[in-house]
DNA sequence: AGATTTATCTGCGTTACGCAGATACTTCTC
DNA sequence: GAGAAGTATCTGCGTAACGCAGATAAATCT
């Protein structure tokens, strides 16, 4: 591999650092905003991404907390009026959270200004030059995802 | 604009979104990994990617915490051997905050196998590719970093 | 039916965080 | 250069998010 290969690589990896810094910033700083802690946050962005129900254990695992803090983030949402409690007509153990309709509302006019901004960013590209970043996306992801249940339990297990 | 193309941009929106949420789950998992904090993490990251000397209000800039957080976090920093606070020579109000060599190593071994499988898919891209990729990481970065401004002060000032 | 596993919830202790005020130092103004 | 204003960091205090371990209830297995 070339020298200036090897500095390319290397050059993204730190814009990416420095992209994931800056994005950290953003969520405190919509979280700040709209009065909500950044789990809370986070939990209300996983729950607008899910189309299928999502139970408290789902909550547990898509955010890392134990189950024992799943189950009090979700009190606490469901106290502030984001999410609603459902009880899962198959398994009567579980309960079936979902985002409170005038929630989604309230969220999503706080990413109003910031989504546009985005977008307009992604505007810049071709058709083309979307499909690539897509794909980038989606397969940093699954290195974060892979990496992430590695370091959890794979180590051992 | 074309149906097809209102279409993509949302499928990279929220692909982006997707992306997001598996790299905070990544994030906490190493967190735990190492026994830190996120917030912790997250301060060695920042302190990884500055050159420059960076003191404690720059920490609590960076981080979004406030002055005294800050000092808290770098106590508890210094008192786990992440970092070394060192007075300012050219304002004895400041203290400077540097990674401790010792953690450096540390937390750069931890990152060692995520690091190869992140540099792997990059390494499947072009250069050209890899120079897009990189455009795109600042530019949205870039929003990120406006949009967290914007929020946190831009308001009222 | 009884035993085991699974989903959620509940005490309890720890600790990160914001806020507001204190202290030490620098910079500005005259 | 003395006093005023501004700035960097630290400290006391209260709140609350989190993990852990055990309780409870319902599903699944034998």
């Amino acid at each position: 591999m070339s020298t200036t290969r090897a500095r390319l690589l290397e050059q993204v990896a730190d814009d990416s650092q420095r992209h994931y810094a800056d994005y950290m910033l953003f969520n405190q700083a919509m979280a700040d905003h709209l009065g909500l802690h950044p789990t809370d946050l986070q939990c209300v962005s996983l729950l607008d991404l899910e189309s299928a129900p999502v139970s408290v254990g789902d909550v547990a695992r898509l955010t890392g907390l134990t189950s024992g803090s799943a189950t009090r983030l979700v009190d606490r949402m469901v106290k502030a009026g984001l999410v609603e409690r459902h009880p899962d007509p198959h398994d009567r153990r579980r309960q079936l959270v979902a985002l409170a309709p005038e929630a989604r509302a309230r969220i999503g006019a706080a990413w109003d200004e910031p989504g546009r901004a985005f977008v307009a960013v992604l505007d810049s590209y071709s058709d083309d030059e979307l499909r690539l970043i897509a794909d980038y996306l989606r397969k940093a992801a699954a290195v974060g995802r892979d990496q992430a249940a590695r370091l959890a339990g794979g180590g051992q297990a």
